[in-house]
DNA sequence: TATAATGTGTATATAAGATATATACACATT
DNA sequence: AATGTGTATATATCTTATATACACATTATA
């Protein structure tokens, strides 16, 4: 699995992987109950600390996407599908609101978004 | 002109002026030359520090979006609207490819995209 | 079978950077 | 002179990342 992230990139180190291995798992990249690489693993292919791969696997813990057992490493959870795709949903809605906000300041029409959304998506 | 922030909003409270004035820039209803409400009043206005309000001034000169005098104010400048349409347009794109991807995560098509597109757009 | 080595995650203390504040300074206008 | 304006400095708090040590689990070796 890998894992790209980009020190000058404004977003924390953390979410750049969190974001990451939650969208292998959305995708399905990562099945139930495969094992994810060890926090110190991941530190040392990524070069950063342990606390900062930690603070990721926290995060997606908190979330419900993986779980973790001391001794033995930590493993992507049953996911619970429907309250994904609702949370996610959500975060589409507010991230097309931004985009309708901006395209409003600059007199793009709704016709030249679909466009461009349709061009962008068939990349 | 109203300026609301938030202070549980994991943005910056000089981000967020920095947009909402950016934004009613670029929909006209800032002109060029219309002067902006003083660091301190606006400080006053948000009970923030002017420190703060100055921050998110700064980044809009930065921007050229507006510009400062000494003892006199702050006002917005000449927009280059060509500039700005560009670098707005780049914004959206990154912001229709983050959406993409998210919907790629939970198997909603484009068709879905562009309907909800069209749905939000029409509030 | 017991123990050491090596894997795993977890906790603590610390450093650096980002964000926001209080206060004082300098310029311009009233 | 008072009061408006922006600017500069020092400081506090929070966020992010790090180094190091601790505890649990597994594996290898004597």
């Amino acid at each position: 699995m890998q894992i790209i992230i980009s020190n000058s990139s404004k977003e924390p180190i953390y979410e750049q992987i969190t974001k990451q291995i939650k969208s292998s798992i959305l995708t399905g990249k990562l099945q139930e109950g495969m094992s994810l690489p060890s926090i110190r693993q991941l530190a040392k292919d990524l070069q950063i600390s342990v606390i900062t791969t930690k603070r990721a696997y926290e995060e997606l813990e908190k979330a419900g996407f993986i779980y973790s057992i001391v001794g033995k490493g930590s493993f992507v959870a049953e996911q619970n599908l429907e309250v994904i795709k609702e949370k996610k949903l959500k975060v589409i809605e507010e991230q097309l609101s931004a985009v309708i906000t901006n395209s409003r300041e600059i007199g793009l029409s709704l016709n030249d978004l679909q466009e461009l959304l349709k061009f962008l998506y068939e990349e």
